[in-house]
DNA sequence: GAACAATTTCAACCATTGTTGAATTGCGTA
DNA sequence: TACGCAATTCAACAATGGTTGAAATTGTTC
């Protein structure tokens, strides 16, 4: 809420924040306009109708997050030599961008993955959503998978990285939660912990069923 | 919708289908009414408020799925040795009754499935409200795997359970869709392959970070 | 069958919602 | 300074939301 930005981005931001947490439905529009600060039909005249809110706030990360994810796996590519990266390194890449996003000091892009989080769990919008904006992208990290693991059964790899997508999600949405089953052992919004433990999770989960 | 079901149980299966798919907020209550094909007051009745419909339809099916649970586990248990069952009987019988649910020809087992997904990726209610329902059994679930892999560090186990977990709240919210990334390959509603798929993924990241 | 309770419907209330059109302000330019 | 256009606010509408109290129906008990 820095002063600096314009109000049609506070607009972006404030619905970021409130759709990441209860989700469409459970957001409207004068909460919106009344966390950013500015009047109701302020966010009519910028962006439309609601959904347009929405979509707007949906996609205006989703550029930035594409081209970091990819750059990391193209920089393992470059490194590697003709058998390509490894498992390891191309799940680290899909991750690496998150934990820095998720490290920042803006809470911006936390509320942004816990919205990818709603989306991608979302029975209605869910695979269209995230289709038109990272099938591309995702596509990329398949084919990296396809070359590490030569003798999978392509069926296997989607499988797999349906698995890698769930535990992402989950771990998007519950960012600075407590955890309670763990006694607080285990937070939630300890990225770094989460981060270290699911790229050899991951990694063992597709060598032993692709491998 | 068989007319040998009382109306109220009629109000829990409309509202179970509605909220898995849409969301507490997503749905209202003359939607409830109309799929059930009674009067929008009658839910009132029966259950009190809106949210309390929602509660009752969270815990009609709670207690069933964890006694399913726990005695798979159980039968493995006492077919084991003194060193218990291995990681994947473990996560084995952690799936196996959901497989068995979705096998039903009764699809509300699929919608309650969904509407869990739902709930444990929403960050209001997530936490608080699984807990009070499935906590008991996860530790359960928990301990098990701790004699499983006796050299394995708590917050590994909790964190390789939060990949585990979101793994299948992914796949639950998504039965049902296709898969578009896959060509059609892929059918989110295939339980048998995304079943025999999770199993071995899930037993080697145990093993490879709890190892 | 009468009395009584449980169930179900009917009708309506009031608050809230998304949205809009008109009015107001702010600001750069001729 | 006056004009023009974008940005912003104000006020309000029509629709829909959850909820409720009273009436009507059904079921149970004596």
């Amino acid at each position: 809420m820095p002063k600096s930005s314009s109000k049609s981005e506070r607009i972006l931001d404030a619905a970021e924040a409130l759709f990441a947490i209860r989700g469409y439905d459970g957001v409207t529009m004068r909460q919106i306009a009344s966390r950013a600060g500015v009047d109701v039909a302020l966010a009519n005249y910028h962006f439309g109708r609601k959904i347009d809110v929405f979509n707007a706030v949906f996609e205006r990360r989703a550029d930035l997050l594409n081209t970091s994810r990819l750059s990391a796996l193209r920089e393992y590519q470059s490194d590697a030599g003709p058998e390509g990266p490894s498992v390891e390194q191309i799940i680290e890449a899909f991750l690496r961008p998150l934990k820095m996003a998720l490290g920042a000091a803006d809470e911006g892009w936390t509320n942004y993955l816990a919205l990818i989080a709603y989306v991608n769990n979302s029975p209605v919008w869910g695979k269209s959503m995230m289709s038109s904006l990272f099938d591309e992208l995702v596509s990329e990290f398949i084919a990296a998978l396809k070359q590490a693991l030569p003798k999978a059964r392509e069926e296997d790899i989607y499988w797999c990285y349906q698995n890698l997508s769930g535990a992402l999600t989950l771990t998007f949405a519950q960012t600075g939660r407590i955890d309670k089953l763990s006694n607080g052992k285990c937070r939630s919004d300890d990225l770094e912990a989460a981060y270290a433990t699911m790229i050899p999770f991951i990694a063992a989960g597709f060598t032993r069923v692709c491998g």
